[in-house]
DNA sequence: ACATAGACCTGTTGGC
DNA sequence: TGCCAACAGGTCTATG
């Protein structure tokens, strides 16, 4: 479920604990996730340090001192948590010792900060669609070498974004969750994305480019509300990050206002548009759009 | 190249 | 209340 910022809240929720600790342990509790995990998984990572905590798209990176790059992936329902690593044994302490939902607990990652103080970093997900892969010597793994760029900074404007769809025949929509397109975006911010572009999700994608595929004034919003709505999320992530920090440590997950995902039969947020949110199903997935303002 | 459907999993929700 | 179908924020694979 998380989409790019989602894993950007994560990593920053991560990082104060995960970068320059010591890996002291890593337990696995199956043999694999969507994968199999690689081979001497724990065996690679354990006692080294942790360097730097990336992220490209909706895939994060631990750069692990003369170790290899471990990439992981949160799939659908994928979450971290954070845990005071020191052995508690308070009577009565059972309830706040046991998560949430330790079913699905199926990794832990046992820490050692640069002041000897001991974490635990949990990976929980359910239904096991995420996964963690170690990449090649030189940094490079196929599911990071094909991907597009990044909704982030400035990269992502109209001129790019119009050479990126002139041509193509799908639907805005599709368009927009194409990973080697643009890196990131998910279900719910490309609908969003469209409605503050006021673009229709049906809208073949090759008709925000100009003939010769350069910008068109379709193009620049759409690049802008791209931008914009990725931004704002990984705001929002960020607020929300200072409240989960002192509650349990999960990290995954926020609420989020939108403007029309899950708003179907609602009234469209647009001022002055009467509107109401329409759902369809585009490639079997959800789409969530106002069939009014967006064309 | 492109569109669609199915696959992988478990949990939650809404309708009857 | 219980049951069951539909659906869920991702992406890889196979098929047309």
């Amino acid at each position: 479920m998380p989409e790019l910022p989602e894993v950007e809240t994560v990593r920053r929720g991560l990082q104060p604990v995960m970068e320059g600790a010591r890996i002291l342990k890593v337990e696995t509790r199956r043999p694999d996730l969507r994968f199999p995990f690689p081979e001497n998984f724990a065996k690679r990572l354990s006692g080294r340090r942790i360097l730097a905590l990336g992220r490209r798209a909706k895939y994060l990176t631990a750069s692990i001192e003369g170790g290899p790059l471990l990439i992981c992936h949160l799939g659908m329902s994928g979450s971290f948590r954070i845990e005071d690593g020191e052995e508690r044994s308070i009577p009565g302490d059972f309830h706040h010792e046991r998560s949430r939902d330790a079913a699905h607990d199926h990794v832990v990652f046992h820490l050692a900060g640069q002041h000897g103080g001991k974490t635990r970093v949990v990976f929980n997900d359910p239904r096991r669609f995420g996964f963690m892969l170690f990449a090649d010597d030189a940094g490079e793994h196929p599911m990071l070498s094909g991907l597009g760029v990044e909704p982030t900074g400035n990269a992502l404007d109209g001129g790019l974004l119009a050479g990126l769809f002139a041509g193509k025949q799908a639907p805005l929509k599709a368009a927009l969750l194409d990973q080697r397109l643009i890196a990131g975006l998910g279900n719910i911010y490309a609908s969003e994305a469209l409605w503050r572009a006021g673009l229709s999700p049906r809208r073949t994608a090759g008709t925000i480019a100009s003939a010769s595929g350069g910008p068109t004034a379709r193009a620049e919003r759409l690049a802008t509300a791209i931008r914009s709505v990725v931004a704002a999320a990984i705001a929002a992530g960020g607020s929300t990050l200072r409240d989960y920090a002192q509650a349990d440590g999960s990290l995954g997950y926020f609420q989020h206002s939108f403007s029309v995902y899950d708003r179907e039969g609602e009234p469209c947020r647009k001022p002055d548009c009467n509107g109401l949110i329409r759902r369809i199903v585009q490639s079997g997935r959800s789409t969530f759009y106002c069939p009014v303002c967006q064309r």
